[in-house]
DNA sequence: GACAGTCTACTACAATGTGTCGGAGGATGT
DNA sequence: ACATCCTCCGACACATTGTAGTAGACTGTC
């Protein structure tokens, strides 16, 4: 079931130049990571997007010469599967909790506050797709 | 500081029980697990119970004739350290996409969407609990 | 058609982290 | 003093992670 493989610290850092520079070859991005203050060996690089594929954070597209890969997940999703995987963990699947810890903890400025209240809003509004009899509203 | 040391899966079943039992002596909380359902050995939650101690998740009471062990986190602070590190990870520390993520992606009840905007007044109205001094801009 | 350069696939390997305990030796109640 | 119960330390196999080398397929160019 909900079973998403952990991504590892350097795994993630590959991940994070997908979503950064967009789909590339081995060669492109490990010459971004390069860029960006990594030392790895190519095939390095190479070994991790394969991990990152086989976990299903990537796709790799096989074209020619080289095989281009890009990122199956955005940031967004990622973070939804995080956070779903916490509520598992910890609360039995709801989410309440963490949106408790979360607004307790995170230090919002107003302007974000605002924001949230508009995407309570809009989840007010248009419920799930699937209406739900009795529109209680 | 911001490496909280990860707690493993069994380790997390120990410190459950902490939470859902109260303190207890080694032996007593063996034996909640194994009602539980858990078939591990004395030793083994023994273990589970001093590495969760040298992660700083519980506290060990040095009393006379077996320790007691209590959690030295409630769920809600684990959860804040755990929303802390994904947002630190994913979001240069910034925590409003894990809200993004969160409202996105739990389905939320109405009452639960009510309560949320509860919370958000609460944050509203009494700002910084702290005055940080040096009015930093 | 042979060569050099580029790619991918496969393999390797040490360092950690995990899951699970056993046994030695000290403290305790009777 | 004896039977218990407890804690401390050490152990071990297995999975994951970080890091990379190598062999062999492909390809574009004389």
């Amino acid at each position: 079931m909900s079973s998403p493989s952990p991504i590892s610290e350097t795994e993630r850092a590959v991940l994070k130049a997908l979503w950064d520079h967009g789909p590339g070859t081995v060669r492109e991005l490990h010459t971004v990571l390069l860029d960006q203050g990594a030392t790895w060996a190519y095939t390095t690089v190479q070994t991790l997007l394969t991990r990152l594929a086989g976990k299903g954070y990537v796709e790799c597209g096989r074209s020619t010469p080289a095989h281009v890969y890009k990122a199956a997940v955005t940031l967004n999703e990622l973070l939804q599967q995080q956070l779903t995987d916490l509520a598992a963990t910890y609360c039995e699947g709801t989410s309440s909790p963490l949106m408790l810890a979360l607004v307790e903890g995170g230090k919002f400025s107003p302007e974000e506050i605002a924001q949230f209240r508009e995407l309570l809003d809009k989840l007010d509004g248009e419920p799930p797709a699937k209406p739900k009899k009795g529109g209680k509203k």
